[in-house]
DNA sequence: CATTTAGTTCCAAATAATGAAACTCAGTTT
DNA sequence: AAACTGAGTTTCATTATTTGGAACTAAATG
């Protein structure tokens, strides 16, 4: 788990939006006592906040449970957020060919924070749940598309971006030394492409590339995944040319991308 | 568009989120003069919210264009939400089954401020082009799933939502008046289930039914989407059954939920 | 029934938010 | 080229809000 160093420092707000990060962090509805060790907060402090956060709908309360969680609101407002902020509207259609064509599971992810943000989908068969995927976040050495993007960063937000990385060993494959995962990275600039060979999940492989914008910065990645048992390193290697030429054409259509005006009723 | 009257009374974070939700609403990303009007705020304190939103990655703002759009925080939060607070997870089996089962869209919805929130989807295989994914917010008196839950609201509820609505002819059958919609309600509530024959779009139909928990209270609906020249309306109607069977399937997972505990690393 | 634990309220002091006005900086326009 | 315009930004004395220690209440526990 990736240590957010929010800045808390812009007034009550941004104290206040940390205890909706916290409470979210926990991934299961919390009760008081266990927010309050976390927050380092004075408790009528914290529990002013959690009431302001309840009445504003960030955080719904369970009565019954007396338990906190993050609200409906932000469910409203993500929307907003992936429709307008997000590469997904953008990748929108070469997502679905791609995932058509390879009839594989394509991922669409940015990076934030360091970390790995998946913000689109697309199953192999099975039908999309909206926010089960996107909106996840996951570690960036050691997935392909957290790689892809890693090794398209300058040296500054490289730097930054490692130093916040804890190299947990998920699988024996998994790079666990800054110094192995700049090799690695330097490789996929040379060839364009990320290769995640049960790095993160054994029996899971990936075939991912950057997406770079006319400025050289990366935007995102996409990537597909297979399984080991049914596909072979080489027919992973050969997705090589079609992932990379989907990634191209997202730049493409997000170089020239003006956000579609929509009358408003 | 429904106004919500949140409590914009709580201090600097409600006049703050105020300002996010102002943002949202755009549907697209914004400039500051555009804001300033809507806002009803002195021009600098709106430019201070501005500034702390941007900084706390709920607002992005965009250098070039100087527009600003919701940031990708929102997305991180909301899959917590989401996960944690909506139906979603409870309903994903009988999803599964139902849109498996019928090979029509299947949606899943919760009711909040009085309009129709959708939090799922399952798409048929040849995908009906539709206006409704996660987080996107509709009309209650003229959807499927909208009736359905407002037919279970108690009296205070019900008459504060509808003083909400805006009434607006969606079509020719949409219902346009309290009144037409109350008896709509009443039926609805004989029957089990609600039926949107091309009320809100033409040629799109469903079939809904609300999903009710042990006390009485609507927790949320269902509906199956369907388009009117593949599918009559007998061919709807007896979609009744396995909708109405799937909801209270629902219902009774929804019942003894508890939170999944999952161990974190 | 005494005691601990968990959550809530109070209120004077401390701090942070406020917003009118002044300012900057591109693009105009004359 | 000087003057103007309008969008966006900064300043700062005033004001209102937030703060949090402590006291309180309610429920659970021994």
């Amino acid at each position: 788990m990736t240590v957010v160093e929010r800045d808390t420092s812009d007034g009550t707000v941004g104290r206040t939006l940390a205890v909706l990060d916290l409470v979210a962090e926990f991934g299961r509805p919390v009760r008081f006592a266990e927010i309050m060790p976390v927050a380092a907060l004075p408790k009528a402090t914290l529990y002013r906040f959690l009431q302001v956060l309840t009445r504003q709908e960030m955080l719904a309360f369970d009565d019954i449970r007396q338990t906190y969680a993050p609200g409906m609101r932000l469910v409203r407002l993500a929307h907003s957020a992936w429709a307008q902020s997000s590469l997904a509207p953008i990748a929108q259609g070469v997502l679905d060919q791609l995932s058509r064509d390879l009839g594989q599971t394509v991922h669409l992810a940015q990076l934030d924070n360091g970390a790995v943000l998946y913000v689109d989908k697309r199953n192999a068969r099975q039908p999309v749940q909206m926010f089960a995927q996107s909106g996840k976040v996951g570690p960036a050495y050691c997935t392909g598309v957290g790689k892809a993007m890693l090794a398209h960063l300058p040296e500054d937000q490289l730097s930054a971006a490692l130093a916040h990385q804890s190299f947990h060993p998920h699988t024996t494959r998994t790079l666990t030394t800054p110094d192995a995962l700049r090799a690695e990275l330097a490789r996929i600039r040379d060839q364009g492409f990320a290769l995640d060979d049960e790095e993160h999940e054994i029996g899971i492989a990936c075939m991912a590339a950057p997406i770079l914008s006319g400025n050289g910065r990366v935007i995102g990645a996409i990537s597909v995944t297979t399984t080991t048992d049914v596909t072979s390193r080489d027919q992973l290697l050969a997705l090589a040319g079609p992932v990379k030429k989907a990634a191209a054409q997202i730049a493409a259509t997000a170089e020239n991308w003006r956000f579609p005006e929509h009358k408003q009723a």
